[in-house]
This record gives C-alpha cells, structure tokens and sequence, in this order.
DNA sequence: TCATATTGTTAAAAGACTTAACAAAATAGA
DNA sequence: TCTATTTTGTTAAGTCTTTTAACAATATGA
C-alpha cells in the first residue's frame, strides 16, 4: 500500500502502458536471455501479439537483438532468440579511493569491457579530474564523445550532495565542499556524469547485476568494510537515500555510546570497532583512540598482512580478527532488526579471511536478532574481485536503461 | 531509479492507465477538496475533458460528491466543488494493549465518528475476540454485515506473521503464535481484518492524515515510547516491511551492547534505556535488571505521575526524565543517520512533557548525527489524545482506496 | 447588452492492449 | 511421403483511454 505523494505524482499518458509494459519486456529479456517472443508471451501473462509490438520497438532502438535459434525444442515451429544488444557506446565507471583511483569500461548491458585500469589518486580536485580526463580518453582509444561514450559513473568515499553534484565531506579523500560535477563536466562536455557514494554504489552493483539467484532479490544491504564502513540499503527495488542523500550511515551507529572514537567525532560506532584501521589498532594492543606516533611496524600492517599473520597461526593476528568478526555480527544484527533485507551482502578486505570469521559473525548475529529466523539471515561474501564500486558505478549509467518508469 | 523485480512485476493492462489517473484524482480531491474539475485539470497538468471522465467514475462509484458552489472566483461560469464522499459503511479500529483494549469507528475516508471507547483487555485471546465482538456490535449499534461494516483493523504491540494472520510473539500481551486472524474470522464471518503492528500502524497513521503541513511528506519515521519502544518506518510512501515483516526494530538496536539488559534477551538496547520502565526504574535508583520483588511505592509509579513530580520540581524525577531524554535523542542521532526521514514523529506519554525534554534531546541528536543540517532533523510530537494507534488501525482499511495501484 | 473568460461536456482522433484469425514452420504418426 | 497437429509470430479488427477540438452554459465587467 503506497501513498500517492500530491506534490509530486505522475499522471498515466496515452503512452504510459507501452513505457511499462516495454520495460517489464527489457526486464525479462534481460533476466532470461535466449528467449523468445512466445516464451516472453508466457512471462508477461500477455498474448503474444502484444509481445511482437513491444519488441519490435526495443528491435528498432536498438536494445534488443534477434538470432535464429538452430535447436528446437518440441514440436512446432522455430522460435527466434531474443537477447540484449549491446551497443557501441561504452559506460565508464570510477572508483575514487585514497591513495588510487580505479576505471573500468562497460558496454551497455552492464559487462565488462577490457581490464580494471588504476591510477595514482591526486589529493587536489581539479588537478585529479585532469588526469582522470587523460584516464578516460586512453581507455576509450582517444576518441570522446556521447556516441562512444554513454556515461561516466563516479564512485566517491563520503556524503554526496547529488543535487549540486558536490562532494559535501570526504574523510578518506580529505576533500570538502568540492564541486566535482562542474569540474568534471568542464572536462567532459556534454557526457552524462553520475556520481554516487560508495556504499550506495556498492548496493546498486549486486540489485543490477544479472546472477542467476539473485535475481528477484529486491530488499538487501550491502555492507562495505574498508577503511570506513559504507552502507547501501535497498528497499523495494530502489535506493533508500533519505532527505540528504545521506541514508545508510549505519557505519555511525554505535555498539556502545561510550566506546572507542570514531573518526565521525562521536564515540563507539560500528565502524571504530570493525574498520580495518580498528582491526589492526586492536593486533598491536592499543584503541584507535591512542594518537601517539605509529610506531614504524605498525604503519607497514595492513589487513591483508594482519590475514596472512592469523592463518600462519599468529594467535594475536586471529584474536584481532575475530573481535572484528563479532563486533561485525553485532552490528550486523542491528541491520536484520532494522531493515529485515533479503540478503545481506558483505564487501571489502576482510572478506578474505571469511572463512576464518563465518561462524563466529554468525554467532553474533543470533546474539542480538530479535528471532530465532531472523538470526538465520542470508549473508554473501562479495570478494575484492568483482570490483562492486566499480560495478556500481557503471550501473548509474547502463541502469537506467532498464529501470522501471515513475508512475502514480 | 526502481529495479522491476522479475519473478514480480505487474503489466500495464488496457484499464491501467485509468487505474492509475483515478487514484491520482481521488488523491488530489482528498487533499484539496472541495476542489473543481477546472482546478483538478491544472493540478493534474491534462485536460478537463479527461477529469470529467475519471470525475464521473468516482461519482458513480460513490467516492466522491458534488456540491453547486455558491461564490464564484473571477469571471467565469461557476464551477461545481468536488469532496470525498463517506459512504455508509464503518471502519472499526482496535488497539489491543496490555490491560485495556481501544475501540474507534471512522467513516470511509478516514475521520472519526463518536469517542474512542475502551474495555478490559482480557489475557486469554479466545475470550478476548468474544469480547470484542461484543463491543464492536455494540459500537455499530447492534448490526454487523459488510454493508455497514468496510472492515475491522487491530493494532498489537508484538512481531505479526500477516502471511497466516498470527501473533508470532507478544511481549506486552504475553502472547505466541495465536492466531488471531482466524479467531476472529470465526467471530466476523466475512468482514475484512488486518493486523497491524503498533509501531508500523502510527506511522501509517501519520502518512494518511490529511493535514495541510504533513500531507506531502512521503518518508518519515514513527517512534512510539511506552512500556516498549515501536518504531515504522515509511521510506517513499510505503511502510518498510522487510521480508519477516519484522523491519523497524530500532527499539532493540542498542546504544551499549554492555547496557542494562532488555526484555528481549539482549543487552543496552534503545528500549533498555527509554522504555517507561526504564525511566521509572531510573527514578527508583536501580538499573532494569534489578529482579528482586517490587516496592509498593514503585509498583504504583506511573511515568505520568513522574512527570507530575518533576513538574513539582522533584529533582530525582527531573534527572530520570532528562537521563531519558538524551537517551532518546542518541538513539534518535540513529534513526536520522541510517534512514534520513523528513520528518520524525515521537509518540507515548513521556511525550506530555516534551517541553522539559526538547532541548536535551535534541542535543543528544546532534552529538551523534554526521552533520549539522541533519542535526536539525524535524520532530513532530503526536500527544496521546490524537490516539496514534487506533488512527492507524482505521487507515488499514480506509486507505487502500487511496493507494497507489501495483504497477510495473 | 455585449464581449470576454471560465467551466464542464461531447465527439472525433490517436495510442495501446486484446481478441481472433492466419500464415509459417516443425514434428509425430499413419 | 503425406497429413494432422502443434507452436511461433504477424496482422486486422475491437475495445478502452487519453487527447484534441469544438461547443454549450454561465458569470462578470464594460
């Protein structure tokens, strides 16, 4: 049951029926590719000649392709293969980080297109977006314009004003208050650009992506652990931004009031006890709080070695990392209590060593759901690999394509 | 940008349009009425000829009336007022709390008719829909069939299954998998029901209350404070269910997982801290988890005679309520962090003494909120007379009609 | 009284889903 | 091999809706 909002509704046209109807079709082209206008007919709960009208728009726009299927299946006649057609224009996606900025193309259905492409991260804006610029017209072999280029996808560390296209306060990058849209469109012309937080980029990534399973999920969360804690929460199919863009922060809700600072000012987050800053703090005995000199062997500890310590069974290391896992598990709980997703993904660089951590942030979470069901919440491992900021970030431009039309 | 869930999506049929425009109409005429067919066109942006058709369908469907308007404004030919039209049937709603039951009627759009009327609350759920069923006859004077009756809507404080219609665990009622659907279908024969719980029904209460301010705020958060702590959220016009209908447990995230322990199990939960309970027992100088048999004094102890006291500058009970008042404001820094909801409506009777307590809470707020525009967060009281609940009970079965239609 | 402006209705046009009929193609079985 | 059957995809007519345009009914101001 969903209100109808007075002040900003969207009347049914005469074209509206085609808009939906021609958007389910994609959809499910997408989702079942081969298939055919009969099986589509079948999926839609439509008649096929309805089907055969839809899909000839999307075959004269170029969204979809036709193949002769070679094999039949049953008795009648042939049915010809539908799939999504990826055209010539590439989406690019950025992933800005701190000490490296990451590229990767895609084409317009959402794969991936060559190598993941990183560069040295430049703390100054405008000097960063200039050799992004150089970046961008390497990977695309010179050439820019909006006939190659559909889009560029940026992913930002931080709290984003999406209306001015600026980077509000950005503790990973330093950066506050930078207008990265006009730099960027400065540089770009006239390319569509979309920015987005991470942890919202990160959440966007495993709702577009077409995997068998996850598929129909249309409630999850996704939980980064990095430097920070990022978090994308997706309620219904679409992004839970909140009033500010700023929705998700569960990174800033604490474990205790009074516990360890956080880089946010305030005391006990979630993130001061799992970041990976707080895992490798608790290896060498001390709180984050302690701000004396890092000593030289502590400055060179990263998670990845912190890891590789614990699996040569550095009982410190293993200790370190399954305080993580529980504090992980406790906040977590709170995330079920909240949101109850369908699924809850997990990201970053601790998600290495998660089979050392499973039970133990399992055990947590069942410590603090509210029942014995909720407790049982499915949870997925999203490796370093499958770049999710940067499969976010290429979604915001080849998403939209696919997205279900507003309405009422 | 919304993702069209594969295995559930909802064609544009041929009537989908009209579906669509007259549930954008009917809105329209809720919200402003009375309202003409002229004034309808501009504010929908298409033609008059098109309102008179969606007009003429609600008129004859009885959900809207005309009325000859007598002042005329500017030049023209007079034009006709349009409002809802109540028809005959009732809504009842019922809010089941611990010692007591509330029983409200409203009309079909939602206003109250006659006084909330309340009974004892009997322990055994049998015996207690025999009860109702008495009151609710007595209410609708005698008669009840689905011609006077548009439905029955019941409130419980408690994690429902709407699935099976069950109580899956009560705490305030003391109940467990009752199935309370099917008693009282045994008792209301063909009557629609729906349950609801407590917390998500205020929000509802607030997302349908037609009221100039409130009216186009499609995302809010409702935190009702009582013996427990009920928390609805609504993110875009629709309350957040999450997949066990259990989404919204603020109540039991916890500011200290080290707190004083909570009805739930756990420990330093929300509720913990602000429940009523909580704050009495903060008066009496002993933490929740003290179990040793209560004193006469404190057993007699309400939170409305304790804020009689600190009224009567009883300074013991100034300090329980303002120890509540930041606990409320840092659990509420929470809510804003993770959900950013226009606007945060606060019901339960501490609420009576919301001016002792503002600015303690909404300091609190801004200790944990990540940045100051969302410190500003805005927070609505809703007194107890305005009875939250049962009006959320009534929009279970008045607002469908208003709803959006499932489309796409 | 007449010109002008506004409201609400009606008829025809255009867009989109639906139904029904049909041609094309492939298989099973006689 | 031929025929009946089945499945796929298309086309044309039917129906429902929005849209455009024209018109009648009021009401006001000059």
């Amino acid at each position: 049951m969903r209100k109808i909002n007075p002040r900003d509704f969207k009347l049914a046209r005469r074209g509206t029926s085609r808009e939906i109807n021609r958007q389910i079709a994609l959809t499910l082209i997408r989702t079942h590719q081969p298939v055919s206008r009969a099986d589509l007919s079948r999926l839609m709960e439509t008649n096929r000649a309805n089907v055969t009208l839809l899909v000839n728009e999307l075959l004269e726009e170029g969204l979809v392709r036709e193949e002769e299927q070679n094999e039949s299946n049953g008795r009648g006649r042939k049915p010809t293969s539908l799939f999504l057609n990826s055209r010539e224009s590439l989406a690019v996606a950025i992933d800005v980080r701190k000490t490296k900025a990451f590229l990767m193309l895609t084409d317009s259905t959402g794969r991936q297109v060559g190598d993941v492409i990183s560069f040295p991260m430049k703390p100054d804006p405008s000097e960063f977006v200039r050799s992004l610029a150089w970046q961008v017209r390497k990977a695309l072999g010179g050439t820019l314009d909006s006939t190659s280029c559909g889009g560029i996808g940026v992913v930002v560390p931080g709290m984003l004003d999406l209306r001015n296209g600026t980077v509000i306060h950005s503790p990973t990058l330093r950066w506050r208050n930078v207008e990265l849209l006009d730099l960027m469109k400065q540089e770009f012309g006239d390319i569509e650009i979309h920015l987005e937080n991470s942890g919202k980029a990160c959440a966007l990534s495993q709702i577009w992506s077409v995997r068998g399973d996850g598929t129909a999920l249309n409630d999850i969360v996704f939980v980064s652990v990095s430097d920070g804690v990022g978090v994308g929460i997706v309620v219904n199919g679409e992004l839970v931004r909140g009033r500010h863009n700023t929705a998700g922060e569960f990174g800033h809700v604490p474990l205790s009031i009074d516990g360890p600072p956080c880089a946010c000012g305030a005391n006990g987050c979630w993130e001061a006890y799992i970041s990976n800053i707080a895992t490798i703090s608790r290896y060498f005995g001390s709180s984050v709080a302690d701000r004396r000199p890092v000593p030289v062997e502590r400055s060179e500890c990263t998670i990845e070695s912190l890891i590789a310590k614990a699996r040569a069974n550095d009982g410190k290391a293993l200790a370190a990392l399954q305080s993580t896992a529980r504090y992980l598990g406790l906040g977590l709980a709170s995330i079920i209590n909240v949101i109850d997703p369908s699924r809850i993904y997990i990201g970053g660089e601790i998600t290495e060593a998660w089979d050392l951590l499973e039970s133990t942030v399992k055990d947590a979470i069942k410590e603090r759901t509210l029942s014995s069901e909720l407790g049982e919440a499915s949870i997925r491992i999203v490796p370093a690999i499958e770049f999710p900021r940067l499969k976010g970030a290429a979604a915001l431009i080849t998403a939209p394509a696919f997205a279900a039309p507003k309405v009422a």
